[in-house]
RNA sequence: GACUCGGUAGCUCAGCCGGUAGAGCAACGGCCUUUUAAGCCGUGGGUCCUGGGUUCGAAUCCCAGCCGGGUCACCA
C-alpha cells in the first residue's frame, strides 16, 4: 500500500467514524439546487428577497469558533460564504451534527450540500445561514491551500507546472482563473460553430485514423489494426477528406478536431493539437481574407466582448481589414533582400549573414521560408496577413493567377506566430498528382515529412472539384492569444505529460502482495 | 537532442561554506456564536527525487539516472 500521510489516514478515520455513525460518505441521491454561488451573491446585493437557498459544492475552507463557523464553499460558478451556528444547525437537544460531524468529520475538500437563508455578516458579506447540512462526498487527499488576502494578493499559490499540469483536477479546484481559461476556450469554440452554421456551412466529421497521412508535412503516429492487419496513422490533417466532400457536392463544410503530430513538444507544440479546417466552394483566397476577418471580430466579440485583447504586453486590435503583404514585399521591406531578383546561392548567402545554417536539399522555398521566419515573423504582432508562398513548399495550393513559381496562400500572423493557414485550393488534378508525385521523389530521396501520394483523393479530384478557398487555423493558438496564455500547455485541459515513474512501493505491488 | 535551473512535510518554501532538518499554511488536541490570510495555547508529521561515490559523517560535495521549467536546436 502506498504509504499514507498523515492527513491522509486522519481523513479515513473520520470516514470510518462517519459510516459508524450511520452517514454515508457517498450517498447516491444528490443534493436539490436552487441557486449557485454567483447566482445568490448577485441577486442578495440587488435587494432581491432570495428566501431559503440550497447550494453545493466545495469546502475551501474553515473558520472555526466554538459554537459556530465560517466556511467558504466553491461551487462551479465561484465561492460563497457559509455561517455554520451550533443552534441553528442543530436546533434541538442533540447537538451531534455540528459538534462530531461538521468540527471533527469534515475538512477542506469534502462536498457538500446545505440550506439556508441568505444575510449579510457585519462586515457585509453575503453569507449562506446553513439550516442544513449534508456529506455529498468525502475527501480523502488534502488539497493545497492556497490563501488570499485582503489585498488581493495570492499566497502559497498552487503554482509547479508539473502538478498543476499532472492533476489538472487539483489546479481547476484551487485556480479560479485556470477554470476561466477553459470557459472561454469552449466559448471561442461554439462561437466559431454558430458563425459557420449561421451561413450554412456544414459541420463534418472525418477520419481520425487513416490509411494513408496526408494534408500537411509532419511526421506521424502509427497504429495498428488488428482486423484488417495494416498500419493506421493518427491524422496530421485531414484536408484531403474536407476535399473529398467538395467533390461530394457540399458547398461549405468544416471540422474541429484533434489533429496528431509526431514531432518535439515545448511550449507552442502539444503532440495532439485542435484545428479548425474548412473548406467553401465557389470562393478563392481573396474571399478567404474577409471571412477571417470578420470571423474573428465575431469571435473576439463574443468571448471577451471587444476586438482587442491584451497579449504579453501587446495591445491587438482584432477589427479588420487587416494588413496584407506579400512575403516577398515583407522580407524586402524588414529585411532590404530582394528575394524575387536573387539566385539561390544568394539566399544561401543571404541566409548565412543571418546566422541561418542552409542544409543541403534546400529548395529555392525552403530558403525564402527560412528569411521570412527569421527577419519578418517575430514584427508581425498586430493582425497581418502574409500572401502568395514559394510553390515548393506549398503542394495543395493553386498556382497564382498572375505570379510565376507563386502559390495562391496566406497565412494570419499574430503576435509573431502563425495563427492561420489558406489557400485557393488546387483543384486541377493534372497538376495535383505533378505536385505530390514530387513529394513522393522527395520522400523516396529521404525526406521523411513529404506527403505520401494519395490515390484516392487524386481519383476524387479527377471527378471534378469546384474552385475552393480552404482554411486551416489552430484552435490552441487562438485561446492563447484569446486567454493572455504563452504556453499551449495551459489551454488544453490534459496536456502531454512523460509517464509519472511508478514509485519502488507501489500501490501495484502491495496490492500482488495481498 | 544541447545547455541551464529546479525536485526538502499534504501545499508554498528556507536550510546547501558537510555534523543526519526548519517556517507559514494545512493536520491533530484545547479555547472561542459575525469570522474572512480569523485569533490564542499545545502537539505530531520527512525514502531531503532515485542509485552509486567521496568522507568518521552527505539534504548539502562528485558521478549517473528519472521528472519538470527555461533557452536554443528540430518541427509549417
Amino acid at each position: 500500500m502506498r504509504k499514507l500521510s498523515d492527513q491522509e489516514i486522519e481523513r479515513r478515520k473520520s470516514l470510518e467514524a462517519l459510516k459508524e455513525m450511520g452517514i454515508d460518505p457517498y450517498p447516491p441521491e444528490g443534493w436539490q439546487l436552487s441557486h449557485t454561488s454567483e447566482e445568490i451573491k448577485a441577486q442578495f446585493r440587488q435587494g432581491a428577497e432570495l428566501g431559503e437557498v440550497s447550494l453545493a459544492g466545495r469546502i475551501m475552507a474553515r473558520r472555526i469558533m466554538g459554537k459556530a463557523s465560517f466556511v467558504v464553499l466553491q461551487d462551479h460558478r465561484g465561492k460563497i460564504q457559509l455561517y455554520v451556528a451550533r443552534d441553528i444547525l442543530c436546533p434541538g437537544e442533540d447537538k451531534t451534527l455540528y459538534n462530531e460531524v461538521f468540527k471533527k468529520y469534515l475538512d477542506i475538500g469534502d462536498i457538500i450540500g446545505v440550506r439556508g437563508e441568505v444575510f449579510a455578516t457585519r462586515t457585509g458579506e453575503t453569507t449562506v445561514r446553513v439550516k442544513e447540512l449534508k456529506l455529498l462526498a468525502k475527501s480523502l487527499r488534502p488539497l493545497p491551500i492556497v490563501k488570499v488576502d485582503a489585498e488581493g494578493k495570492v499566497h502559497d499559490a498552487f503554482t509547479d507546472p508539473e502538478l498543476r499540469y499532472r492533476q489538472r483536477y487539483v489546479d481547476l479546484i484551487v485556480n479560479p482563473h485556470v477554470r476561466e481559461i477553459f470557459i472561454r476556450r469552449a466559448k471561442i469554440i461554439a462561437s466559431i460553430r454558430k458563425y459557420f452554421d449561421s451561413r450554412g456551412w456544414l459541420e463534418v466529421e472525418t477520419p481520425i485514423l487513416q490509411p494513408v497521412y496526408g494534408g500537411a508535412s509532419a511526421r506521424p503516429f502509427i497504429t495498428h489494426h488488428h482486423a484488417l492487419d495494416i498500419d493506421l496513422y493518427l491524422r496530421i490533417s485531414n484536408e484531403l477528406y474536407l476535399k473529398r466532400l467538395l467533390v461530394g457536392g457540399y458547398e461549405g463544410v468544416y471540422e474541429i478536431g484533434k489533429m496528431f503530430r509526431n514531432e518535439g513538444m515545448d511550449r507552442t507544440h502539444n503532440p495532439e493539437f485542435t484545428l479548425l479546417e474548412m473548406y467553401v466552394a465557389y470562393r478563392d483566397y481573396h474571399w478567404m481574407m474577409e471571412m477571417v476577418e470578420d470571423l474573428l471580430e465575431y469571435v473576439t466579440t463574443q468571448t471577451t466582448g471587444s476586438t482587442t485583447i491584451s497579449y504579453g504586453g501587446h495591445t491587438i486590435d482584432f477589427k479588420g481589414p487587416y494588413k496584407r503583404m506579400s512575403m516577398s514585399e515583407a522580407i524586402r521591406q524588414y529585411s532590404g533582400y530582394d528575394i524575387r531578383s536573387m539566385r539561390t546561392e544568394e539566399l544561401d548567402q543571404a541566409c548565412r549573414q543571418l546566422g541561418i545554417a542552409p542544409e543541403k536539399g534546400w529548395t529555392r522555398g525552403k530558403y525564402i521560408d527560412e528569411l521570412f521566419e527569421a527577419t519578418v515573423q517575430p514584427h508581425l504582432i498586430q493582425p497581418t496577413y502574409i500572401t502568395d508562398y514559394p510553390i515548393e513548399l506549398t503542394p495543395l495550393a493553386k498556382k497564382h493567377r498572375s505570379e510565376e513559381g507563386l502559390v495562391e496562400r496566406f497565412e494570419l500572423f499574430v503576435a509573431g506566430k502563425e495563427l492561420a493557414n489558406a489557400y485557393t485550393e488546387l483543384n486541377d488534378p493534372i497538376d495535383q498528382r505533378q505536385r505530390l508525385e514530387e513529394q513522393a521523389r522527395q520522400r523516396a530521396a529521404g525526406d521523411e515529412e513529404a506527403m505520401q501520394l494519395d490515390e484516392d483523393f487524386l481519383r476524387a479530384l479527377e471527378y471534378g472539384m469546384p474552385p475552393t478557398a480552404g482554411l486551416g487555423l489552430g484552435i490552441d493558438r487562438l485561446t492563447m492569444l484569446l486567454t493572455d496564455q504563452h504556453a499551449i500547455q495551459e489551454v488544453l485541459l490534459f496536456p502531454q505529460m512523460k509517464p509519472e515513474r511508478p514509485h519502488p512501493k507501489s500501490e501495484t505491488e502491495h496490492a500482488n502482495n495481498q
